[in-house]
DNA sequence: CGCCGAGTTGAACTGAATCAAGAAACGTGG
DNA sequence: CCACGTTTCTTGATTCAGTTCAACTCGGCG
């Protein structure tokens, strides 16, 4: 649990009483191997964060998942869309590993917004932590060819090209396993 | 200004000496058409809000400039990373007719955001709509094929077919000025 | 041991890029 | 307000990165 702590203290030293009253409202919450620990349709009602194992972001399809996403162990996590707009969610989570969460629901965050000074300043620095890192993404998507969004990743975050099977960075960098595959030969 | 406080309000209900606080930081300027608003290299200064106009995002480059997004009248913008790292900026901001904004310096905001208690609040839910736009249009250019992701924006932002110049369109769902073209006559 | 999903490799195909040239629209100065 | 130069848009021909379809290999698990 102290590495949560330290996760906020990064952002912004925080009194103890109110980490006392927001980790009061954590929950441990543990996954096997290929869980899903979130359907699309249902509305998500948590945010997590990861004590132990990966999570896949993924929008299921008949022919082939679409998956865009990746969670790793020290990270938070959530269908934030549907958290947000407490719209059902349009895809999803999915454990990729064995999987140990530490989880607070939409009602308890709330809450925590509300009684703590720092509730609405932590949601801010972690929503825009989040707004930069789809930033990032848009543009590689935008200007980066194929290749070069692998080198890319593998660059910034070698986590995902080490424990991560072929299939689903493939899909998560837009191409086909097909693709990646040679694209993989050839740069090695 | 009434637009602006309409903006806030319809976030969440503002008192009126936070308004009176955060309005008497406003300052009102105006650029001619094709003004460069923030040049790559610079660190973002402002939280500007349009009164009237148009702007476009873009990374300069010999070759072809990168449109990567466009903001419109009665819209909040910025070069948002820039404005939180306080790094300079790696693109430009442009307009693209004559327009008009009301602009907020980044200590103002800070102070707004230790000042008021809707500061942080406000700055939570404006990032959270940041957030929601950078995902839709993450799964846009990941799923969809260039037609689709053209008939899309049709769809969900016709102000940016109507009144942008084809080249930044084209740009902006990531191909080239000539494949929109191809694309246009097939589809009309 | 045999099966099944993941990864690799090959061949044919295709959507979009690139190169090139002409037409249309736009803006600026006389 | 017109004339010219510049920029944007269109269209055609060629090329290329990545898809699709298909067959085969590899590794783990029941």
């Amino acid at each position: 649990m102290e590495n949560i702590r330290h996760f906020f203290d990064r952002l912004q030293p925080q009194s103890d009483e109110d980490w006392q009253f927001f980790s009061s409202k954590l929950v441990k919450k543990e996954f096997p191997k290929k869980a899903l620990l979130l359907e699309k349709g249902q509305i998500e009602n948590h945010l997590s964060f990861i004590k132990k194992g990966i999570v896949r972001f993924y929008i299921p399809e008949e022919e082939q998942d679409l998956t865009f996403g990746f969670a790793f162990e020290g990270e938070f996590f959530s269908a934030y869309d549907s958290f947000l707009t407490r719209l059902p969610s349009t895809y999803n989570l999915q454990a990729l590993s064995e999987t140990h969460l530490w989880q607070l629901t939409y009602d308890d965050l709330q809450e925590i917004y509300q009684q703590t000074g720092a509730g609405n300043l932590l949601g801010r620095q972690a929503c825009e932590g989040l707004f930069l890192k789809k930033q990032k993404r848009e543009l590689a998507l935008l200007q980066l060819s194929a290749e070069e969004r692998y080198v890319n990743l593998f660059r910034e975050r070698p986590e995902v090209i080490r424990q991560i099977p072929l299939m689903y960075i493939a899909s998560y960098i837009g191409i086909t396993p097909q693709a990646l595959s040679r694209i993989r030969k050839r740069i090695s």
